[in-house]
DNA sequence: CCGGCTTTGAAAAAGATTTGCACAAAGGGT
DNA sequence: ACCCTTTGTGCAAATCTTTTTCAAAGCCGG
């Protein structure tokens, strides 16, 4: 996924001019140098601006620019524009690490939850295994029954899963707490599924589920942030979902950003199982999306 | 609403542009449909192009850049690159308007999901008003009550909403369904809070809810995807989250990412908030994060 | 000091972008 | 039904940007 991204088309106008830097001097070393020094502005400028920046002609802009190999100043220009797009991006989502503090000001607050999410996203991307979901897709699409079960937070993400399938008519239960953990494995059978949420993959009334589904014959899988956790040696299925677990503000929504795209992509993808005729009469019509905005 | 633009440098044109959408027709529509189309191929090229592709001339292209609210088409044409950029590097696609599909594999579906998400949260860190979620985080930590109400699909950002402010103490309850909204309306008084998050902004109950709270004297506040709805005329603070409603698959998660971050930001400036004592003695050990993982 | 070589800027030419204007279509009030 | 305003559109002129042309200036080995 995430790798290809260099020779996507366009090679980099920055590298290049840097490449080029020995063999220059006189005007269009200065304007390499005025490239090099300010992408973001020659990115946004005309070629005059650029001209006068580097105190020359607009002719000589013109000629660094095929001599860097671009068809001409735009074509350069355009590059660039999507070079410094890229560094914005990657020095956007890279004050991850960054923990939260009391006494943070509202903007950095923002500021690193969003960055921290995006990049919990990233993470899940390259983890989450496709097969797995596929399999487990399959599985929930055939099920007598899916029972969902998560704790406390773990049951927000697992929550949601719930009320997406079952708009969608798929015979699914959402539980929590230890009672419910008893009744709700005891329940299932051969052929059904028990699908958790547990971040830490350690929750003894979550474990118990998973043990009593599995005992009846069902098939259990569990999205958590610990693989190698009881939960990973327990369940069937086990999905990584990129995010490990953390005490500090930041591995926490970045958890929960994670394993809430995990129980999306399974939604879809059984959604995408389901007979037309129970997701065609939504108010968004037949044709359009298979889910409606409110669940 | 006036601050944002800073926060996230140049404006995203496709999403603006997605945006702009349903209050375009004609040549105009056609324009933005071919910059929502290749995004790719707009950047790189001159405004004839782009004219000729859309079947118009230039003169309308650089209306609608302006109408979109950039300086003209050359500033359009920059912002549209860096933001193609933005997507290069972080791996995936900048089509915005990518919806999903029936039988889209799983890899796609996952991307797509992931991307999208990742838009929206950076959406929502430019459209997010800083002003006001201090006012509504103050207003919370000192309020006698505050109620949260969500149905559906907006019970989820809603609710673990509720449970995190719980965990650290404040007097927090949650609601849905119409008796709910009548009973929670009427308990609140003046300095209390009644929070709700409604994507469409037109939920029946979600008004009433609301439209009762103002009526005792509670700061009522909205977190929607259309500021313009009629819960943006009746609460005393609404969020604009970034992203808008819209019917497709894609849009959905969008939406329910931003409202999440939205409701995450209240929560980090609560807890901010509220005395060490209260958060202090978590397993995380003091010092340490204000909140337990679990929550 | 001279001729060939390269580099450079000025200016013309070509192209891109904006603006002014007239016209046509759509909606609103009488 | 009529007129009037409003809005959107393309054409064409005007402005700005970019490329090309061309001559002048600097450099170097004879």
């Amino acid at each position: 996924m995430g790798n290809d991204v260099d020779r996507a088309g366009t090679p980099s106008p920055l590298q290049l001019a840097k490449r080029a830097l020995p063999d220059l001097n006189g005007a269009m070393l200065r304007v390499a140098e005025q490239i090099l020094a300010n992408p973001d502005d020659v990115a946004r400028g005309s070629i005059t601006k650029l001209a006068e920046a580097a105190q020359t002609s607009a002719a000589t802009v013109t000629r660094l620019s095929t001599h860097l190999g671009f068809a001409g100043y735009p074509a350069l220009r355009a590059a660039l524009a999507m070079e410094v797009g890229r560094g914005l991006e990657a020095g956007w989502a890279s004050d991850i690490g960054l923990a939260i503090g009391p006494a943070d000001p509202p903007e950095q607050v923002l500021n690193v939850l969003a960055s921290t999410q995006a990049n919990a996203l990233r993470n899940a991307l390259a983890s989450i295994d496709l097969n797995a979901a596929t399999r487990v897709a399959d599985a929930i699409a055939g099920a007598r029954r899916t029972h969902i079960y998560g704790e406390w937070g773990d049951a927000i993400p697992a929550r949601e899963l719930y009320i997406r399938l079952l708009r969608i008519g798929i015979p699914v239960w959402f539980f929590d707490g230890p009672q419910s953990a008893q009744i709700a494995g005891g329940l299932l059978g051969p052929g059904d599924v028990a699908l958790v949420v547990t971040r830490s993959g350690t929750d003894s009334t979550t474990l118990d589920f998973v043990r009593r589904s599995s005992a009846q014959g069902a098939l259990s899988v569990a999205i958590t942030g610990v693989v190698s956790s009881p939960v990973g040696e327990l369940a069937d299925v086990t999905f990584d979902t990129g995010t490990p677990v953390g005490g500090t503000w930041t591995e926490f929504f970045a958890g929960r950003a994670s394993d809430t795209l995990t129980a999306g992509l399974l939604f879809v993808l059984v959604a995408q199982r389901v007979p037309d005729h129970l997701t065609a009469n939504h108010p968004n019509g037949p044709g359009q999306p298979v889910v409606h905005p409110d669940t």
